[in-house]
DNA sequence: TTATTTAGTCTACAATCGTAAACAACAAAT
DNA sequence: ATTTGTTGTTTACGATTGTAGACTAAATAA
């Protein structure tokens, strides 16, 4: 069965999603209404943007009396896990640790944010090893 | 003087970034090389993102004899923690602490790199707050 | 000196994106 | 029934991206 191929949201798609994942469902008047305050976007740009994420197979459209409702077809956290991954993948292995560091001194986390990660890291730690090579250029041991 | 705007650095240019970055210094040819290696493109690619990156003032070519040589003018570390500080922007604030623990989970982090975020995240825990909304609707408390 | 290799510049071209107007179909109001 | 408003569909259009061929100038080899 036609493996469905990963799905590719844009920047103002991924507003769009985040929306609907929030309420769990909009129309398209309660979407246009939201973006023209949030992205100060028209009418006819929110429109758009639901047609690409239908045809993209992230949102589902069902008919209730005149309009559409429409709902998220994939889930949030792991659409924002793989988002996530996937630039980190393209990021220098050797200086992940680093961007990560400067990337939490940045982020607003709870106390149960927080709380969660150091239990990651401390699991993390009886495994890691001592170095992380660098693997931006071809080859086994680069750089 | 103008005040030098934001350098967007596309994917497959990334990768060239990467390079220049861990080598300091690349000839095209050298250049060409690594990414047919790497990459599998083809020397003419190569050379169409070597001068989008000139252009957008990521790279800067001195000439050597007949070739150019390319530097990068921009610094990897801030280049990379911007990169990922905008898509953590782009993400539903409630959600970046478990989307966090998520990637985590699964990088490749040295023992110094883990010593490090734990230090962050201690020092964070000091200030941080109970509990963090989400912003993915207009309008202040969300959600 | 002429043919060949090499490195750089210009042009190409389809796909995706951001942004939206134009048009169509149906429901609601008059 | 006709006008008007609402919602969905089609078309547009320039910018960026991924991917690369073509052409050109300079250096080298024959």
């Amino acid at each position: 069965m036609e493996a469905q191929t990963k799905i590719e949201i844009s920047d103002a798609e991924w507003e769009v999603m985040r929306v609907t994942w929030t309420l769990g469902n909009v129309t398209s008047s309660q979407m246009a209404e939201i973006m023209a305050e949030k992205m100060g976007w028209k009418t006819a740009t929110v429109k758009t943007l639901l047609g690409r994420l239908i045809k993209k197979g992230a949102l589902r459209a069902e008919k209730h009396g005149r309009a559409f409702t429409y709902y998220p077809t994939v889930d949030e956290q792991p659409s924002m896990d793989e988002a996530v991954t996937t630039l980190f993948g393209h990021l220098c292995q050797m200086r992940v640790g680093q961007t990560l560091a400067d990337l939490v001194g940045q982020l607003n986390l709870s106390q149960n944010d927080i709380a969660n990660l150091q239990t990651v890291l401390a699991k993390k730690a009886t495994t890691a090893p001592a170095t992380v090579d660098c693997d931006c250029l071809p080859g086994e041991t680069s750089c």
